[in-house]
DNA sequence: CCTAACTGGGTAAGCGCTTTCCCTCAGTGT
DNA sequence: ACACTGAGGGAAAGCGCTTACCCAGTTAGG
């Protein structure tokens, strides 16, 4: 064996083999040009004896093409981002490429760090996944751009903000619908968990789901911003709670606030649903068995991440493509029907 | 602006600002060689004019180390692992590091895959994660030590079932401590949901809960074997609820499998806590929130994460370390104390 | 039989960096 | 003045691959 940090290379597997090194690489990592049997049968021989294992930063070097793809989520502890990153992570496996992991915590400098090191290691792809926000980001623009001008694809998942392929999810009509239904439950005061005032995400649902209740002759729902975390939506709640007057229904803009809220009306002492009906967004995995079980909005979120990884393999198109994505009402134990006490 | 896929170099760089790419290089990408202030501000002027990123390949090929760790979990899906790779992420982003994920989904061979994959990115670090099967994987232990052969560092988090530097989680002694809890609290007949048999880490668990039960004087539990996943866990349940008898509380091996006993007692009708006690492990996040919260054996994911990435960051040492790490008993709403009914 | 067309091995030129090594030039000490 | 040193620029040798390109040996067609 050799020491340590001494990699077999393919010319110890050629000198092993008695071949060249062309020759050696044209048997191990295929090529139009074919090898004798006897030479390709002594060249794998000696790779396998030398335990040889091809070094990719040289092969992308010498062919000019990597097999890394960067994804790019916000936390990846959050069951939103991790669902979507399973999909992205079965695709990639399928495809046979590598998935570079990165985290921004919401920082959106951090994406554009992150896009950079992608174009550092010549990534075949970035997928930008989570919510834009209101004001517009040049300096992602500009580095999208570096990255695509040296050969990478760049595929959104969130709104169409960015000059890029993009799953766009429908989150004004998912919510506009739920609050159709909510109103056809007979629900009629609505308090909304509605996020970062600056989150587009968060906005859109917003503002669809208080069209959907306006629209239904209800007065418009009570707001209190918070983040878009189990934190937010747990403080979130309590201000509601103590801020507004009755309320029969409490909308949360995503799950993970709604987990807050849930845990802020246990604190105080509320019921749900008996006090109170409460609907998130989403559909993440882990509440659709708790009980109350959470009536939601469902995103396909798996299927999200393997669109995406469908888009990057797809030759890019001359303008952006849309891709638009449904969510689907789910009604469940959270918000029953409700038999106004009147 | 070049043609797309021509990426900018360092002698374009170089031309640019009239100097060798050597001293591009050097006043880029520092050594240990100064270079003349006036010149260094010049390569800075091209080098941003350009927008020139360096190829990491290149550089890694060049100085023969990369800046890739990997990431090798069962399913970034799951709470447990997401946390973990919350945690990984993050003390990669400190350290300078990128993370390259890969989801086996349970399947062993997919380790040994992907540890190949990441050897040929000449990998810093491999970190894995997930307990390991009862039967010795040779082609594993192979892998690994070809890859600290390339001269890449192996870290392990579950069981010191490999020869790396590891994370011991004590899953045994921290069932333990669970049961005794439980016994205190009144509870004297016990279901086990038991994870998969040959997974050890739901043996431990299984073993150290039956052995802290058998310690208090009580029976030991009725076991039920399913997989490790929430669905294992509505399974396993509902076998459990129909084979066995009377019980007053149920131990699943892990949170996702209480996840789906939830969820099956649902379905039977039978309402926790009051018909039926039900306790953890780990304490995932989102199972500390609903009602009844569920009582569970803490483990600090988060910075097993990050502790991971600083074991890969410290040098290696001659026998694999062994770092373990405990878990707390979190008792909470799913176990109230039970007056026995006598 | 002779030559054209293949087949398939080897040589060597990169891919984009880093890093020796060499060399010049200015600043020192005497 | 003069050898001596250190600072710092540039040429060039790799790092480990792939892939023209060249060329010898076969085969096939006439």
């Amino acid at each position: 064996m050799a020491q340590a940090g001494a990699a077999v290379t393919l010319s110890d597997v050629a000198r092993e083999a008695g071949v060249s090194v062309a020759t050696a690489s044209r048997a191990l990592n295929g090529s139009e040009r074919t090898v004798r049997p006897d030479l390709a049968e002594r060249v794998a021989a000696a790779a396998k004896l030398l335990d040889y294992s091809a070094n990719a930063q040289a092969q992308a070097m010498a062919k000019g093409a990597t097999t890394v793809v960067g994804l790019i989520v916000h936390d990846i502890a959050d069951p939103y981002f991790s669902a979507i990153a399973s999909g992205v992570s079965r695709a990639a496996d399928d495809a046979g490429l590598l998935v570079m992991l990165s985290a921004t915590l919401g920082r959106p400098e951090q994406e554009v760090r992150y896009l950079r090191a992608l174009r550092a290691q010549r990534g075949r792809a970035a997928i930008i996944v989570g919510s834009r926000r209101t004001e517009r980001d040049r300096a992602l623009d500009a580095e999208i751009a570096a990255f695509e001008q040296a050969g990478g694809r760049v595929v959104a998942i969130s709104q169409a903000r960015l000059p890029v392929d993009t799953l766009v999810i429908e989150n004004r009509a998912g919510a506009t619908a739920l609050a159709r239904e909510l109103t056809a439950l007979g629900y009629s005061r609505f308090g909304v968990l509605a996020g970062p005032a600056d989150l587009i995400t968060a906005q859109d649902r917003h503002r669809g789901f208080t069209q959907g209740v306006v629209a239904a002759g209800h007065p418009a729902p009570t707001a209190v911003h918070g983040d878009f975390t189990r934190d937010g939506g747990y403080r979130a709640m309590t201000e509601l709670l103590d801020s507004a007057g009755e309320l029969d229904c409490v909308f949360a803009v995503n799950d993970v606030m709604a987990m807050g809220a849930i845990a802020a009306c246990r604190d105080r002492g509320i019921r749900l649903p008996d006090d109170l009906a409460l609907a998130g967004f989403d559909d993440i995995a882990t509440l659709r068995d708790i009980s109350p079980s959470l009536t939601t909005v469902r995103l396909p979120l798996t299927e999200l991440g393997e669109q995406a990884m469908s888009l990057v393999a797809e030759a890019p198109a001359g303008s952006p493509r849309r891709r638009r994505v449904k969510g689907s009402v789910v009604v469940r134990d959270s918000t029953p029907p409700r038999h106004s006490q009147r």
